[in-house]
Order: C-alpha cells, then structure tokens, then sequence
DNA sequence: TTTACTATTGAACGATCGTATAACAAGGCG
DNA sequence: CGCCTTGTTATACGATCGTTCAATAGTAAA
C-alpha cells in the first residue's frame, strides 16, 4: 500500500494557493500579463488546470492574493526604527537584492498596468500606497520638527517615491549601467540635498 | 450615381492606418494590454474586424507603429535651443497637457509592460531611450561647463528621467492630490539643486 | 466603358482563453 | 471496513483571440 503508484501529489489547501501565488508571479514576471494564464500558471505549479478555480474563486482572486503577497513585506511595520532609520529601511527595501530582480519588476509593471483598470485591484493597491506614504510623511515630519527645517514632507515624500519607482522603471526597462549601488546612492543623494547632513550618507 | 448607397468611408492607405494607430492608443489607454484586442481596435476605428492585417502585417506591427507615434514627439530636435532651454523643454513636454493625460499614462504603462517581453519593442525602446537620455546628459555637461560645476551629467540624468517616469506612474496609478504643476515644481526644484542658481524655477 | 488596382467587408478557421463539472484519489474518522 | 470530506485531474463548453481569404465596393487609368 505503500508502495502503489501515488498519481498525484497531494497538499494543504494553504500549500497549494501558496503554489499557484508563487507561480503566478513567476509567470508575470516572464512575459506579463499576458503570460498570466491559467493553462501557464498551472504548468508552472505542476498541476492541473482546473485546480485554480478550486482553490481561487476566479483568476482575478488570484491576482488580488499575488498583490498582496507581493506587497506584505511593504507592510510589516517597525515601530522601534527611528524616523531616519525608517526612511532609510524603506530605500534598503526598496533596492535589496531580492526584490530589486528583473523578473520581480516586470510583474510589477504587469500589475501597475493592470492597476488602473481593474477597481478591486485598484481599490487595494491606493490602500497599500496611502498606507506607505503616510509612514514616510510621518517619519518625514519628525525629521523636519527635530532639526528646525521646516520641510513641505508631503511633496518630498512624492519626490521620493517617484524617484524610486521611475529608477526601478529603468533598470527593467534598459538595465544597462545601472547598479543596486547606484540606485541607492541616487536616494541618499536626494534625502541628503532635502534633510541636510551628512546622516543619509552612510551604509546601512 | 452620386445618390448611390455608399456602403463604407474609403480612406487613403496612409489614413487608415493613422486611425488604427489612434483606435489602438485609445484602447490601450482605456483597458490596458487586455483590451489591445483586433475586435475592439476595430470598433474603435469604426472598421471592420479584417482591416488591420490589410494595413498592418500583423497586430504585432501595428503595436511597434504606436510606439512609434507616441515616442514622436521626443526625437524632433530642436537644436536652436541652448542647453538650459532644451532640458526645460524636455520637462515641459512630459508635463505638458496633452501629453499628461491618465489615457495617455495608462497606454505607456501598458506599453512599457511589454517592452520587457517584445524583442522588437525593446530594441525600438531602447533606441528611442538612448537617444532621449544622451541629449539630456549633453545639455547637462554644457551647463556643467558653463558654471563650472563639475557635475556627474550621467546620474543627473538618471535621476531627472526616473524623477519624471515616477512622477507620470504616481499620478497614473493615484491622481489625487496631483497637478501638473506640482510635477513641474518637483523637477525643476530637482535641477535647481543640482546645477544651482533659479534658472530653473522660471515658467517656461 | 472597360480594365486594373486597392480599400473594405464579413465569414471562417484553428487556437486558446476562463470556467464549470463529473469522476477519481487520498486521508481522517467512525 | 465504509463513509465523508477534500484535494486533484481531465474533459467539455462557449467566448474570444489573431489571422486568412473570397467577395465586393470604390477609384483611377486606359
């Protein structure tokens, strides 16, 4: 009985859509959204094409659960950080190795371009990113209050992000001459000519 | 015979393929990559569904001619223009009205996720790219003499087309609280602190 | 008017899309 | 063992995808 022919391989429920999440992405990643099929996220999984809907209430669920997996680390929140060491965690994040990868930006801007058409995937995706800019003008704030400078923390909190999202749009688009190095650096740069100092230039 | 039931609009070659090439920016800005589909293409040009592999050979080229019509209006030169005023009209294109326009950003988004997958649109995009950021870091070295700043052309450069890539995907995927002007603004504070003076905060 | 050419339509094709569903396999529990 | 729940497969379905093609409408030249 142990020894029969096992046909399939069986997992928890959690297990499988955790499966077709990272298969998903994977397949975001290679060719965009329209590589985002159910016939290639199941090769992808090594699984039948009727099981997303088995575990997904449709392909859409699915890509709402890709978002948010995708954004979970953004989240988490470190309430010990200091407001610098919490603008200098996002840039970090933002420029780590593991999430700073060609595939991983390319489902990205599969998912951007899908942003504005999609309204639950839009309504999530506003959420995360007022969520995201209110840590930075809060962190943004305090610096301004603690060294007298009077900052307008809410257009360089717009600054910022733009200038991250438009470096990880080049790097995907036409990588060459670009660096993790350089694109941190880029950041720090910035923060330094806003918030003065010499406090933004370090290493992390 | 004048009087006769004209079943269909003639149009010149050239015509008809400027339509499809609108219908198709229009489709793109409207439902992104997903409804960049032959059928609804067609009804937006008012034709008939066989029309555009008349015009086009495949919907692949067609795609490229769109590139190409919306990347336009960046290659004319203009090279009466002194340094200063040919970054400041960089600037005041990306921000222009026209231009500007959630469609608008909606079809690049769209577009920019299939740079990454299209080999022939990667290539006509990194041209195109090449192209637009050597002018730019040209004018900058000018300056960079000019005032003698010793600048590092080629990050400014990076920064200020990342600044103004960022700045289109914010407002494309979040508009509130944006104007033009406050994307303006961004940018010009940007070069004010980098190549000094207020000879960037003037209106253009 | 005839002829040649091109723009246009509309139907057809095979392929692939997302989803629904019936049959089956595996494991827990009585 | 038999029953029940649930993970999994495989197939089928209608819709829509991009492309092809024969037929037709309009225009310009002969």
């Amino acid at each position: 009985m142990s020894n029969k022919a096992i046909t399939f391989e069986r997992k928890t429920s959690e297990q499988r859509r955790q499966d077709l999440i990272d298969a998903g992405i994977r397949c975001l990643g290679e060719g965009g959204m329209s590589s985002f099929t159910v016939d290639k996220i199941c090769t992808q999984a090594r699984v039948s094409r009727g099981l997303i809907n088995h575990h997904f209430k449709s392909k859409n669920e699915l890509l709402l659960c890709i978002y948010d997996s995708m954004t979970h680390y953004l989240v988490d929140d470190e309430p010990a950080l200091s407001a610098r060491e919490q603008i200098v965690s996002i840039v970090e994040k933002s420029f780590d190795q593991n999430s700073f990868e060609k595939s991983n930006l390319r489902a990205w801007l599969a998912i951007w371009g899908e942003v504005a058409t999609h309204s639950k995937l839009k309504q999530l995706h506003e959420n995360r990113y007022r969520h995201y800019k209110e840590k930075l003008v809060a962190a943004l704030n305090i610096i301004s209050i603690e060294r007298n400078l009077n900052l307008d923390a809410n257009a360089i909190a717009r600054q910022l992000i733009a200038l991250i999202d438009g470096l990880w749009l080049e790097y995907c688009l036409h990588s060459e001459g670009f660096s993790l190095d350089a694109a941190r650096q880029d950041c720090y740069q910035f923060l330094q000519a806003h918030l003065g100092g010499t406090s933004f230039r370090c290493t992390y």
